[in-house]
DNA sequence: AGGACTTATTAAAGGCGTTTAATAAGTTTT
DNA sequence: AAAACTTATTAAACGCCTTTAATAAGTCCT
């Protein structure tokens, strides 16, 4: 049923997460700091600090400077006491980057996509080596076009040896890590509120036009949208026009801003969200504002979301990241 | 932060609210079954149980058929420990429940609709004199056709003297028990999810035609959508053909199933529900076929969500009490 | 009907975080 | 420079849930 923190292993991993989670948000922190912060005591916060400590988890930084009193000893969390490993398989590449927790790229790189061969083995021989490389990589992030549920790619057009394959169950058999596979536009709308501090649990829509055609990820609630069989997002669909939907509209049409348009106050009128986010790859600020304007032809303005632009790339490879840090965070318990 | 079940205050809170959720769903249970639900040792369970049954919280039942061994105590949740009072203010009517913790009704009644008057004067009588009545009411819902903001109600069209009025602030101080105000739509969809058990966390929408023009709830991963002005679910504005939004072709076109198929494409394209519900008085199973068929022109027709008829008085009476229910457990630590 | 076996409940011992008191290490005042 | 005051850290006592052992209350087999 429910977890309720109550059996004394589960507390421990409670408190032992949200210290993590806490000097790695905070950057560094006393013990009063956290103490206070997570609601634990100062002999609780101090004790799991000096074994975090002699692990070589956290470091000390010195003393701080007084404030009236004894000084206190300020401690920050070890970035390189572990390693994530996020890639991204995209059609015409595939990119991977090795991270520590602050989220400092430690190495990149790029090969050919795996996407366009027979066999996941040349992808595995990739991973096989990075890892044999740092074997402080301790979790896996993989990005992929394509619909996933709980790790399983279940539908990623055009590649069939992705098609229904368990890959999470695959590679954490084949290297004992965590892993997590996420969907493209997914990582990318959760990577954005990672870097953009919003108000907590925002209602979000990342929106592509990408080479697969239209698609993109949405959060509501600070939650991921999935959709029963995995469809969410599929905006090409949407009715717009007496005989067009939203992609024959963007293909055919003279008018892309009207049809962006449209689909924007569909949003609003459906899900109200808090901002909408375009790749500034496809988009000009300029014709942000033009679609700004025409939304408020169908939809009052005053309850239009933000329209912005972002680094696409950058927030997909972040929200790897993010994931990838969160499993490694979650887990020596 | 968060929460982290960590003072030992609230770690009983925790276990409390386990002991009283698991029975009022379980319906009966003995001392090991609640340990073994709720990942508490027998001694806790049976400590809590007993101290619950001494309140008069919990009744015992007597004793369980033996299954081998020595006959164990079954226990209950008294029903009538703690009441409820629902209220729905609709614009032709206000009614009103007094239901026990097991959604039994105790009474109930209507009185022509508060929201035509000027003030809240006889609202405010109506449940005066209730509360009176029946002092174990122990929590108060109230539903609203409007935006409703943490209580406040922030957007009610037509009902000056609710507009921007902390109806729960008002009515927790004036009567000292906690009180919840929802948006009917809200309520209704989280009200059909309390009756029909769904996959956990379903992502679905309620969708109806009311008399102050359309309007859905949405549910996503179990939780309401609410948006960033609280203009969710306002789907009149939806364009859908060139010359048209929802509204529109609902009013003037001769043919409302295109106009409701393309809306269900839209959510599908979009959020990919698990279901759409339609109140049983507005629609009928063989146009619900209709509009399924004209749906599948637009969208994959496996993507599409199951469309079901439900009683929406009942569900919004239902999401109500669920929404009272939540506040009266949770109280009283 | 009495022993052997099951299962529920109660009692005692242990672990772990908290609270409270004591000590250490600074700063500011006189 | 020492007293007075602040604040950090350590030590001891406590509370509460858990684990383990002991007891109670049945059932089933012979």
């Amino acid at each position: 049923m429910k977890s309720l923190f109550t059996t004394p292993e589960s507390k421990k991993k409670a408190i032992l997460l949200g210290i993590r989670k806490a000097l790695l948000d905070m950057g560094s922190a006393t013990k009063a700091e956290l103490s206070e912060k997570l609601g634990i005591s100062f002999p609780t916060a101090s004790k799991f600090l000096s074994q975090m400590e002699k692990a070589g988890e956290v470091v000390a930084m010195g003393l701080d400077h007084s404030s009236g009193g004894r000084r206190a000893h300020r401690y920050r969390y070890n970035p390189e006491h572990m390693l994530g490993l996020a890639v991204f398989l995209e059609k015409t590449e595939t990119a991977y980057t090795i991270f520590n927790c602050l989220g400092e790229v430690k190495e990149q790189g790029t090969m050919a996509s795996v996407l366009s061969e027979n066999s996941l083995e040349s992808f595995t021989h990739l991973l096989e080596g990075l890892i044999e490389k740092h074997p402080k990589i301790n979790s896996m992030s993989i990005g992929v076009p394509g619909a996933v549920n709980q790790g399983n790619v279940i539908y990623i057009p055009g590649y069939r040896q992705f098609q229904n394959k368990d890959i999470k169950g695959y590679y954490e058999e084949r290297f004992s890590i965590p892993v997590v596979v996420e969907n493209d536009m997914n990582a990318a709308v959760l990577g954005y509120t990672i870097t953009n501090k919003m108000i907590d649990n925002p209602s979000l829509v990342y929106l592509c036009f990408g080479q697969n055609g239209p698609g993109s990820g949405i959060l509501i609630n600070g939650d991921v949208v999935r959709g029963s069989t995995f469809f969410t997002g599929e905006v090409s669909f949407v009715p717009q026009y007496d005989h067009h939907n939203f992609l024959q509209a963007l293909q055919n049409e003279g008018q892309p801003i009207d049809a962006i348009s449209r689909l924007i106050a569909s949003f609003t009128a459906i899900l109200n969200p808090h901002r909408i986010l375009f790749s500034q790859e496809e988009m000009t600020s300029a014709m942000l504002r033009d679609i700004q304007k025409r939304s408020s032809v169908y939809v009052p303005g005053e309850h239009l979301p933000e329209l912005a632009l972002s680094d696409w790339k950058r927030d997909y490879l972040n929200g790897l990241q993010s994931l990838g840090l969160e499993l490694m965070i979650s887990i020596h318990l």
